[in-house]
DNA sequence: GACATGGATATTGTATACAAATGCCATCGG
DNA sequence: CCGATGGCATTTGTATACAATATCCATGTC
């Protein structure tokens, strides 16, 4: 990772991630380059990336901006993620090896640790989150199927509201995890399938519910102001 | 489509579709950009947006080559395309307009008139197919589907045996359609899910036939070399 | 005063030069 | 004869200069 286009990349990809770049910010190359402390060029393929992620858009003159996601694209990315990742699921499931099965426990433990904080290490439960469906698409050995997930795992607003989860919702999402688990090591795909569907589209609704109420409170606040 | 790194997209994927530059072959950038009458900076574009296409790969070492597609790759992305093209499908009959209606039975009409030719008009009826399908994607409304979709319609080894299409093969194919369109018709959701579904995987199988079809006559043409 | 027009300014697209790395091959040593 | 090593050729990565295009603002006209 030390080309200088996987750098641009990566810093991108955070700052929007991140919210430092609002949704709908102008994205000009010569100013991220400055940033980045590239040229124009890596910018350029970063930015070509990004795009093909869904995460930057183009106006019909080709000036590149940070994507703004509606609550109807978030809705969409979510159900086809369900899908796709339960597909992953069940193949998994029909091609799970004991050494993988060691590692998904592996990451499942470091989740529960996570969540058993006083306060609850929310870092350390995305990261072992990220492991756990990084490992079952692995498993799952579908480089295209992988591709496609590619672009519906991480998204911005998500990502953000990640950070608000109740401890009953990490709780809850560790619980499908293990139940996850256990349909791996019976080998039973169509159970991994049913329980992946379910664990996604839960967490869809656990990040509309935070959206309406952060919704709310943003209205109230404005009504102060 | 006038800008260089679009002329050099589309050179170069006309040349790996067609078979003009064989799977595996290594890609030189300075011999693209003589081939397609441009420098380097838009021949490095197109072969990032083949790359995420999986139309081309890449060494360890970023080496670029024509992707070359395993029978178990096909099968893979063909099994994708039904499950994500029938939820376009589904999408599309519960938001189906009288106008979409009536280009999709027009562009089935140019497909019939393709393959009722006393030697059947292939390139025509490829034609009428893709826009079928095209016209389905966009009243599906989802443009992450529709982008998911992309990297997955056209494939190179599928488009040089569709000209091998027999004639039943291609009045089954019209068939379905038609059957489509009664669904879009009912606006019935859950029935044109499953006919695309279908669909998608006999022309999975009539491909998978015509691949075995073809081995056979490649190892019999080898053993009388 | 509103709108069109023109030019200055900013931004993107392409070409090219150069730097870095990779691969190939010949030669040398065992 | 086989393998390792060094250097040359090729290829990719990055920076920069220049060209084409879009945006914006000011000016002039109706």
């Amino acid at each position: 990772m030390s080309r200088a286009s996987d750098r641009a990349y990566g810093a991108i990809r955070n700052m929007i991630l991140s919210g430092e770049l609002p949704a709908g910010a102008q994205l000009g190359e010569e100013a991220l380059a400055e940033m980045c402390g590239v040229s124009r060029t890596p910018v350029r393929e970063a930015l070509r990336r990004l795009e093909a992620d869904m995460l930057v858009g183009r106006t019909d003159t080709q000036r590149t901006f940070v994507a703004d996601w509606s609550i109807d694209d978030v809705a969409d990315a979510f159900e086809l993620r369900a899908m796709l990742e339960s597909r992953a699921a069940r193949r998994a499931a029909e091609r799970m090896t004991d050494a993988a099965m060691a590692r998904i426990r592996g990451a499942n433990r470091s989740l529960a640790t996570a969540i058993q904080q006083s306060v609850p290490d929310v870092a350390g439960f995305l990261d072992g989150n990220r492991e756990f469906h990084a490992i079952i698409l692995e498993v799952a050995g579908s480089r295209r199927l992988a591709a496609l997930l590619g672009t519906l795992i991480e998204q911005p607003v998500v990502l953000r509201t990640a950070r608000q989860y109740s401890r009953e919702e990490l709780r809850r999402s560790h619980a499908e995890h293990e139940e996850l688990t256990a349909a791996f090591a019976r080998r039973d795909g169509a159970w991994a399938e049913a329980i992946m569907t379910s664990h996604i589209l839960r967490a869809y609704h656990a990040y509309a519910d935070a959206h309406r109420a952060r919704l709310d409170a943003g209205m109230t606040q404005e009504a102060a102001e």
